[in-house]
RNA sequence: GCGCCAGUGACGGAAUUGGCAUACGUAUACGAUUCAGGGUCGUAGUUCUGCGGGUUCGACUCCCGCCUGGCGCACCA
């Protein structure tokens, strides 16, 4: 049995905290290094594995960084606001606030005895006032920067939630709290104009050291796309409406248009007769769900307005229609249809009998069958025939520009991003509503709007702000009559898109932080959290840092220079743990079992950090055991050191234990680095185990080199196991604490054996292994290996073509 | 449907500027132990990188096609 356990994690925790070990030193920010785990949702369940899956590597990583010499900086804090807890209040009653703070609180004594390398002066918690006040003034400056509007907008409503959610918060057709069917609802609502920053949020992504993976679902969730936009006029009317295209080319394709059923100009343009329809038809697009609009494989339908539009290019009179696969959101909510190269208008057009013409050929050999959407070559396109697809598009947008019917234009996918929420449980909009003088920020010295405490909050479809007296009426600031506050409440995200920028300056009153310190704290160095925060918060919070920057608040570009995701920790069956699978880990078990250091190496040792994997019992132990054994050696070592006395010998063994004690410090420093945990404990037990064996090997042994392996073992083990590390310091009589011990370097020339095995292969097949000295010039090589009494027997008879000779790794003999 | 990533012993996983495949651990077997069980210590094996082809002296690594799994996007004009 080992003497580590859940005691010695209590002990040291305690020495830490009186001898205020991890106390940030701002003198030292020149070496600061900025280590940021995602912070968390205070939920009433412990801590779950996934918890400690980020936490615990992440700091192991950040206390092999202090060992480094860095001042590191790791804050925790709570992302406190939103709607887990006012949806367990209207279940159970208990306000939000109270189940909040005690959730922190239960959060925070757990963190504790993970061991983390917290400096718990930087907390902070955004649903109290003195968090939120600044996530209020965030909001006022982009408003004052214009970068916050409001519109009347068809939302996503969820019924059940009662509440509006974001593009990014539905998920096929279903909202992604509660998987129910989400509905369009047309609200006023608070919108952050990320859109203005969509060029630079996709160029920025090129220069950071994010997963590449990560990077391609944001450029996707930008989406941009480059084509023109071309100008139609309706025939007999004053009506214009222009439609986005990428392929202009095909311009003299276009054998009619569509516009999205609820393009405004729908009702402007169409006959009487046939009124009925359309409206049939807008009413029934209305009721469809976004699921059933959004699939792919349901056939396009669509209704004749009656109207008709002119092509500006060759004044050719088209059928107007209008159909659901066309989309308001996106680019102009209308189309130019070219069924001849384009799939869907393909498919739409012979299902309506509708002309379809072609204007782009294959090239000498393709198969260009209709619908043909490559490139290709011009054809029945007046002037512009002939040209490649490419040289057709810039020429005949150019014609368009001189005629003034068009012009290059790009589009985005990226929409707006809807801020406000009808719900209780977060930020109030520092907004006034006032009769007279309409939309009326707070005075920032107003600030913060406090969130009132006795709210009714049951879910009925209305902000439940707007039903607190005390709270909606107030006067209005520019000209003190009778106004209203805004009912709504920020979205979580808003909340978490700057807090990386509180936590060096949790404690400012003043100000949401100071602009000369941040500069200097920031950017986060690493960014340490899971991969579902892809295209939402790291979007939102590189928006929210590129616009403070134009305001002049900060002077950097990106918040998260280096970006880390863990990986999934699953049940032992495979499967994502759950409660209703009964294949959830419990980390407090095994913590009061084998204590937190046991815990988190056996989460760094068994899997990939990124990837993550199916937990499993029995890899915990050999964790146990593993620590057992330094015990142990340790043990021994003060028995030698008792016993007899040291022999100075260097010699084959000392050599090898040197060799292997350079090379696991060599692999962990680099491993660890690139947060390779597995790697770097598998050295440590190549270590541990050389130490066994030099043990049992040798009779009169170095001792000095013995303890200094041993003590080079618990150092590097330290950011990894630190409790154990530091009992086992203190057990080898070293002073407290190993956390104020370099990182040992390697030393290079120990690395250089005298002898290496070469692997000898005959036509790229191992035949032997011989040893050679590492100094031997190639050709001697050759000579020797050829001559070799393993090899020679094996080259009767025959013709050696070739010989291959890799320094210190193989010879291929090629016959 | 499109894009990206992955596929290695019984298992978790290592090794990709092409160079001794399976480090480390688990499980298994055998041996040792003042060895009941358990623990501890030591030793051993796992014809070979999803499938088929190609390039090469040499391929887990590069190229082409396919299969399987995961993730993302999904009428974006």
């Amino acid at each position: 049995m080992s003497s580590y356990s859940k005691l010695i994690d209590e002990k040291w925790q305690k020495i830490w905290e009186d001898t205020r070990l991890y106390k940030f030193n701002k003198n030292n920010v020149d070496k600061k290094l900025y280590c940021l785990e995602m912070f968390s949702y205070p939920s009433a369940a412990k801590l779950h594995v996934g918890h400690w899956y980020n936490y615990g590597p992440s700091d192991s990583w950040a206390r092999f960084k202090k060992m480094q010499g860095y001042e590191v900086f790791q804050p925790m804090g709570f992302d406190a606001f939103g709607l887990p807890a006012e949806n367990y209040a209207i279940k159970t009653g208990v306000h939000p606030q109270d189940s909040t703070l005690k959730n922190i609180e239960n959060m925070e004594e757990q963190l504790h005895k993970m061991g983390g390398m917290v400096d718990w002066n930087y907390e902070l918690v955004t649903c109290k006032p003195e968090y939120y006040k600044w996530t209020q003034w965030v909001f006022l400056m982009l408003y004052k920067k214009g970068l916050a509007y409001r519109k009347e907008a068809p939302v996503n409503w969820c019924p059940s939630c009662n509440t509006v959610l974001a593009n990014e918060q539905v998920v096929e057709g279903a909202c992604e709290r509660c998987g129910t069917e989400v509905l369009k609802k047309n609200l006023t609502q608070w919108f952050l104009k990320i859109t203005d920053y969509a060029d630079e949020l996709l160029e920025g992504l090129d220069n950071l050291d994010w997963p590449e993976k990560t990077k391609m679902m944001q450029r996707n969730w930008i989406g941009k796309s480059t084509g023109a936009e071309v100008e139609f006029n309706v025939y007999d009317s004053d009506i214009k409406f222009k439609v986005f295209t990428t392929r202009a080319d095909t311009l003299y394709g276009v054998t009619y248009v569509v516009l999205a059923p609820e393009n405004k100009i729908v009702d402007m343009i169409t006959k009487d007769e046939y009124k009925e329809e359309v409206t049939k038809y807008q009413e029934a697009a209305k009721k469809q769900t976004e699921i059933e609009r959004l699939s792919s494989v349901k056939e396009k339908t669509g209704v004749f307005t009656g109207a008709y539009a002119i092509n500006p290019i060759n004044s050719e009179k088209v059928p107007i229609w209008i159909g659901d696969y066309v989309l308001a959101t996106y680019g102009t909510g209308c189309v130019m249809a070219v069924p001849a190269h384009d799939e869907r208008d393909f498919a739409f057009a012979t299902k309506y009998n509708l002309p379809i013409k072609r204007v782009v050929k294959g090239y000498t050999g393709e198969n260009d069958d209709l619908p043909f959407v490559k490139n290709g070559i011009s054809v029945n396109s007046s002037e512009f025939s002939g040209l490649s697809s490419e040289d057709a598009k810039s020429k005949i947008v150019e014609k368009l520009s001189s005629i003034d019917k068009g012009d290059f234009k790009t589009n985005y996918r990226l929409r707006d991003w809807l801020v406000s929420r009808q719900r209780y449980w977060g930020a109030p909009i520092p907004i006034i509503h006032c009769d007279k003088c309409g939309i009326v920020p707070v005075p920032e010295e107003d600030l913060p709007i406090s969130l009132p405490y006795n709210v009714e909050f049951t879910p009925d479809g209305k902000s439940p702000l707007a039903k607190c007296d005390e709270f909606i009426n107030t006067t209005c600031p520019k000209c003190g009559g009778p106004a209203k506050r805004d009912p709504d409440t920020l979205d979580t995200f808003v909340c978490s898109s700057w807090y990386f920028l509180r936590f060096p300056d949790n404690k400012n009153s003043k100000k949401a932080f100071d602009t000369d310190w941040i500069n200097q704290m920031l950017p986060v160095d690493k960014y340490i959290g899971g991969a579902e925060h892809a295209c939402m918060h790291l979007l939102y919070a590189r928006f929210v840092t590129k616009a403070l920057r134009d305001m002049g608040y900060l002077n950097f570009d990106e918040p998260f220079l280096s970006l880390v995701h863990q990986g999934t920790i699953l049940g032992p069956d495979g499967n994502k743990m759950s409660k209703s699978k009964g294949n959830a880990i419990s980390p407090d078990d095994y913590i009061s079992q084998y204590g937190a250091d046991v815990f988190r190496l056996y989460l760094m040792f068994g899997f990939s950090f990124i990837e993550g994997g199916a937990w499993s019992d029995d890899g915990i132990k050999a964790i146990d055991r593993f620590l057992d054994r330094i015990d142990r050696i340790v043990d021994r070592l003060q028995e030698l050191k008792k016993a007899s006395t040291s022999s100075k010998k260097v010699g084959t063994a000392e050599n090898e234990l040197n060799y292997i004690k350079n090379f696991a410090i060599k692999h962990i420093t680099e491993d660890t680095e690139k947060f390779q945990f597995n790697t770097s404990i598998a050295r440590m037990m190549e270590l541990l185990n050389a130490l066994y064996k030099y043990d049992q090997d040798i009779e009169e042994k170095n001792i000095e080199l013995f303890e200094d392996t041993i003590a080079t073992l618990v150092t590097i083990l330290a950011p990894f196991a630190p409790h154990f590390s530091e009992e086992m310091w203190q057990k080898l009589g070293y002073k407290y604490s190993v956390f104020n011990v370099c990182w040992p370097k390697y030393d290079p020339s120990a690395l250089i054996k005298d002898v290496v095995e070469l692997g000898i292969q005959i036509n790229g097949k191992i035949k032997a292994k011989i040893n050679i000295p590492s100094d031997m010039e190639n050709s001697d090589i050759e000579k020797f290996v050829l001559k070799s009494e393993k090899i020679e027997p094996l080259l009767q008879g025959k013709t050696v073509k070739k010989v291959i000779v890799i320094k210190g790794r193989l010879v291929n003999i090629v016959l």
